[in-house]
DNA sequence: TTCGAAGTGCTAAAAAATTGGCCTATAGAG
DNA sequence: CTCTATAGGCCAATTTTTTAGCACTTCGAA
């Protein structure tokens, strides 16, 4: 269900770092990561990686750049899933209570309105079915 | 930031069982887990887990009882950051967004109105200040 | 055109993770 | 009390991950 699910650490950090940018070059690679190994191992993972059908590459100038095979929606859903799963019960709500409650969110008045319109949708197409 | 970043593969899988039950037992870890190696092997994971701190463990008669060393909350909304850093933008909106369009997700219109309250009170939260 | 910087492919080795086996101890059934 | 099933301790071996080295190629500047 989550795509990182069963990667070694490495191939999830590389995942990540393409999933958060939508794609990344090698050497695009190596500066996101913390603690970065040098490029070559980086290459030989995201080889692997390609192997396993979890990215695809093409080449652009002398480069390859690397996006993911499935799309990003499947790929958040499935993150998020997983989330819920192991730490909220499963449920959206306690999701959204804990963020509401952590000091380093951001609580923008306009984003707060926007969810409630989204909300309202979710609710009217609830109602309709 | 996220707990499980650093780790392996199955010391991933084990945490998550942890988190999401509270508690386990060596036992109870190698039923959770879809694909599970021997208890010996579940348990030789556990006590790296432990010697890293993560994990603290609590003799119940004739078993461990593991548990996690940081609490809930802390490693919860670390897991949504990660989340939400990765996939969607750093935007609880965004994250909202996909759930609501994700057919598996269950739209029950009480979690609804609750979710709308939590909303209100955040807004008003926000007024305040 | 020639040269250097920066890319890739391939390969092997080092390090880390994962696994199972054997032993001892103990709780609980009979 | 005795015996069995099931727990943990220790540890060696396998498998996977992670790493770097070296040769070859390509883009672009001079």
């Amino acid at each position: 269900m989550d795509p990182t699910g069963d990667l070694s650490r490495r191939e999830r950090q590389i995942m990540q770092v393409i999933f958060a940018n939508g794609s990344a070059t090698a050497k695009q690679i190596v500066a996101a990561i913390p603690d970065p190994p040098s490029r070559t191992a980086i290459r030989t993972i995201l080889t692997i990686l390609v192997e396993k059908k979890l990215l695809k590459h093409k080449r652009e100038g002398r480069e390859f750049v690397y996006s993911p095979t499935s799309s990003k929606e499947k790929a958040s859903q499935g993150a998020l899933q997983n989330v819920l799963k192991t730490f909220f019960g499963g449920s959206i709500e306690n999701l959204i209570a804990s963020h509401f409650s952590d000091p380093k969110s951001n609580h923008d008045p306009e984003a707060l309105k926007r969810i409630e319109k989204l909300i309202k949708e979710a609710r009217s197409k609830e109602n309709k079915s």
